[in-house]
DNA sequence: TCACTATGTGGTAACGATTCCACGCCAGGA
DNA sequence: TCCTGGCGTGGAATCGTTACCACATAGTGA
């Protein structure tokens, strides 16, 4: 009984006396069926626990009902909430999530495509890792939607963050409250996230009539420890810089904890700024100060796009959203030291902790509140939205 | 061109002047072909782009090379971090992962059981919310493995770390440490993850013999703000706790936040330890002493079960596999405040805090110890003075 | 020479659904 | 009476593969 076969269309037909063909009509609902046979037909299928097999069914209809979702790096908060929010609303469209992680390898991600052009899935959602990635799964008539990063502006969609606003913001920040030597930690700037950001930093020191000193830009690639010694490099080069701003979330981590090990007091002695807003940047004390891309945002306006794109295939003219970042003021950034000493430099910080996470957004955001009013489902990890107080506003 | 039609092995046939069966020998690589006429199929393929239609293939041989993860949050990094186990070992393997979300929600993964018996997928790996959700499963001929918790001990397989070990490590090492006023806090003991958790809390007491203090045992329920309210009535409540348990990250959570706004030091005035080691706990200040579970590794395991599961379908017996955790010793410990002195003496034999880290591992431990470069302490191990200071100095 | 096997190839029936088409019925209008 | 059109149903082709079978050829041993 454990092996038996599986139900087909011809046991409902069978077992409600009709056709294959009224069975289908039937459970789909399309096409003429006479109510009382429509009801037999149900519950036979019911009594029975008939699925329908999706197989059969994609062959037929040559489309099927799940999309390609391809991604650095699942164990990376950002993708995992990326990813979350492209799940929710596939799942709320009626698709499902074929997930490949690719873990930043190219040869992976390119034999992803192949993966994706069997299963013959409508579209891909991809942060893209190679330049061709985008082009072989177009090629094979797969729709494409690149998320967080474009490799691929000729003509496929995209839903990315705006880097240049977050990387000027954050630059902004640091300058109105005084800093003039901020050394931005970046991983690289060939991808549009770093190019962006990268800037979005220079922007905002032109017009605040400041050079940007190119020894103060650090490149440090993808590894934790690796940007940890450049960072450390670089301090202990320039002794003169008071702000650091790190372009993602691993590189924060790395300059945190560098900043920590060397008891280099935050913000008293440094002032941090940190790019993507995950859980313990709202742990540590000080809290940091970051530019929320609002992963899960990007995530769902991803699935939105590639579902609308399947559904008006002939659409020809690719479109790009920008989700506007936000800034989430917390406890990393004070005045430069040397400046104003107004600070009190006893052991606890000096701000009241926020008793509710209220929002308190100062940039322009486009983007809908971080949250969303999503508390639906229970325990997310690390409200994104508990913006404190700027310490010494 | 855009819009033509995708290449069949019809196509490939003519291409290479054969018979589709001979195309299909020569590319699966079963039965005579030809070297010669192999080689040139397989240019023809490669020439023209030709990629075997997934759908079609696995309707005639009845199977396909895809298994359903079902999983309840992939926000909160220890199911992330369970996913990306998953899928690594999965498409080592050969095979796909379609993930699907619920959320925690017993209707939708409910509706997912159905998702994946449309699919025939041949297995599920499933954390399970639903007590039904295993024997649904079974009943339309998949295989399942449970992960992180077990809901149904009947005859699916499980991997699960070993809860009742964990709970005891941890209340042992508080117990040695001196404390006798223990809270736990807990989501619940229905699931068996809480209470493993639980009854290893219990051991660790009788073994000491110590009694369960039951007011002591606080049950937080799911949500983060609703646990810091019951952690922070606790606290009124009983003076006298000197340490607390939290018994996963988003309680730990919950404590480590209420703690800190309530400038309680740590460990000063209460010593903590987690459950889950995600990397926020070694990022704050002081660290968080936690119980690691290697979620990477139980998502590991849990694809391996079920790949040699599907191997060797007529394998009867269920088989459980229990993914030892290790302690990980960090800074949010100390001797209960009071009497450190005397009562370390009596109760404990000068246990050392280790310098190293993955130091101390109190169980066998199958699993390797993944977390072992996580974070090298710093020496806070004589002065339990040492707040929940930012780095003010 | 005759089996007999190993090698190589093509025809064709599945797999399980959907959908076009033909057919039958019945009511209503000319 | 005959046509028309809305319902309702079943037959059968079809989607792209695979695998079974039949058949052909060549080489081997008796």
């Amino acid at each position: 009984m454990q092996e038996r076969r599986r139900a087909t269309i011809a046991d409902v037909a069978a077992a409600a006396g009709v056709s294959t063909s009224t069975v289908s009509r039937a459970l789909s609902g399309h096409g003429y069926v006479a109510r009382s046979v429509a009801a037999r037909v149900i519950a036979a299928a019911e009594e029975i626990g008939y699925v329908p097999d999706a197989n059969a069914r994609n062959l037929r209809v040559g489309s099927r009902r799940d999309v390609g979702v391809l991604i650095s790096d699942l164990a990376n908060p950002f993708y995992a909430e990326l990813a979350s929010g492209i799940e929710g609303r596939l799942r709320e469209a009626g698709y499902h999530m074929l997930l490949v992680n690719n873990g930043g390898d190219q040869a992976e991600e390119l034999a992803a495509v192949n993966t994706f052009a069997a299963l013959r899935v409508p579209g891909v959602i991809v942060t893209p890792v190679s330049e061709h990635v985008v082009g072989k799964l177009v090629r094979h008539g797969i729709h494409v939607v690149q998320a967080d990063r474009v490799v691929d502006a000729s003509g496929a969609d995209a839903v990315v963050g705006a880097n240049d606003v977050g990387g000027r913001m954050a630059t902004e920040l640091l300058i109105r409250r005084g800093h003039s030597k901020i050394a931005l930690i970046i991983d690289e700037a060939e991808w549009t996230t770093g190019a962006g950001r990268l800037a979005g930093y220079r922007t905002a020191h032109h017009e605040a009539g400041l050079t940007v000193d190119e020894d103060l830009v650090a490149f440090a690639g993808f590894d934790v420890d690796r940007a940890r010694s450049v960072i450390g490099a670089l301090l202990d080069r320039r002794q003169d810089i008071t702000a650091l701003l790190a372009a993602n979330n691993l590189l924060a981590q790395a300059a945190y904890t560098e900043l920590a090990d060397r008891r280099i007091s935050i913000p008293g002695r440094v002032s941090l700024v940190a790019y993507d807003d995950v859980p313990w940047m709202s742990m540590v004390r000080p809290r940091v100060t970051t530019v929320a891309q609002h992963a899960d945002e990007i995530g769902r306006r991803s699935a939105d796009l590639l579902i609308s794109r399947l559904q008006d295939a002939n659409r020809r003219t690719a479109v790009s959203v920008l989700v506007n970042p936000s800034l989430v003021h917390r406890e990393s950034v004070g005045a430069p030291f040397g400046g104003s000493r107004r600070r009190r430099r006893s052991v606890a910080p000096a701000t009241p902790a926020p008793a509710t996470p209220s929002a308190g957004l100062s940039a322009p955001d486009a983007a809908p509140g971080p949250v969303a009013a999503s508390a639906a489902s229970r325990g997310t990890a690390g409200s994104t939205a508990d913006a404190a107080a700027p310490a010494g506003a």
